[in-house]
DNA sequence: GCCAACGTTGGC
DNA sequence: GCCAACGTTGGC
């Protein structure tokens, strides 16, 4: 197991979850629940550990981009958005005995005074690999290289 | 296992 | 609101 920072985007539609509700939120934390997808699932579950950074990102904004950074405070464990019948989140196949859905905490950050937009991260050129801005690419917890996490916190800090 | 139909994501 | 692209479901 590596014992190197990792560093992961995820993705959160505002009127649904935005930044300013992580600040809100008791000590600044939440659940990132409700994922639903298998390729993010393995990320939550597998990879995500304590102490990785968080790209904080808004879709279905005007404008899409990366609002902030939070942290990870609690690697995977199960979703229990999932157990829960009256959840919006709740999945009957999902069995607290043999969980499918899992879930980190996070932590916030920062919330950038300036956010970077999708059109300003398209527009570099050391991201042209970065998952977000594949075409088709939609997933909603994805991996983010050391160097592009570098690339973007060097362009917040210019801003 | 194939694949059509359907539902969802998310930029524009 | 539109729609392209993707993921899931379910009949066969």
């Amino acid at each position: 197991m590596s014992k190197s920072k990792q560093y992961w985007l995820f993705k959160s539609e505002p009127s649904v979850f935005s930044i300013a509700d992580l600040e809100r939120s008791p000590k600044k934390i939440t659940h990132w629940d409700g994922v639903r997808n298998y390729q993010a699932r393995n990320f939550l579950r597998d990879s995500i550990k304590l102490g990785d950074g968080v790209l904080f990102y808004h879709s279905n904004a005007d404008p899409p981009g990366i609002v902030g950074l939070a942290e990870v405070i609690q690697a995977g464990y199960p979703d229990h958005t999932a157990f829960d019948s009256k959840d919006p989140h709740f999945d009957p196949d999902s069995d607290p005995q043999k969980p499918i859905w899992y879930m980190v905490d996070i932590h916030h950050v920062k919330t950038f005074s300036t956010p970077i937009p999708l059109n300003a991260l398209k527009a570099i050129k050391g991201l042209d690999k970065m998952i977000l801005l594949q075409k088709g690419s939609r997933l909603s917890v994805q991996p983010v290289t050391g160097q592009e996490w570098k690339i973007i916190l060097n362009l917040v800090n210019k801003l």
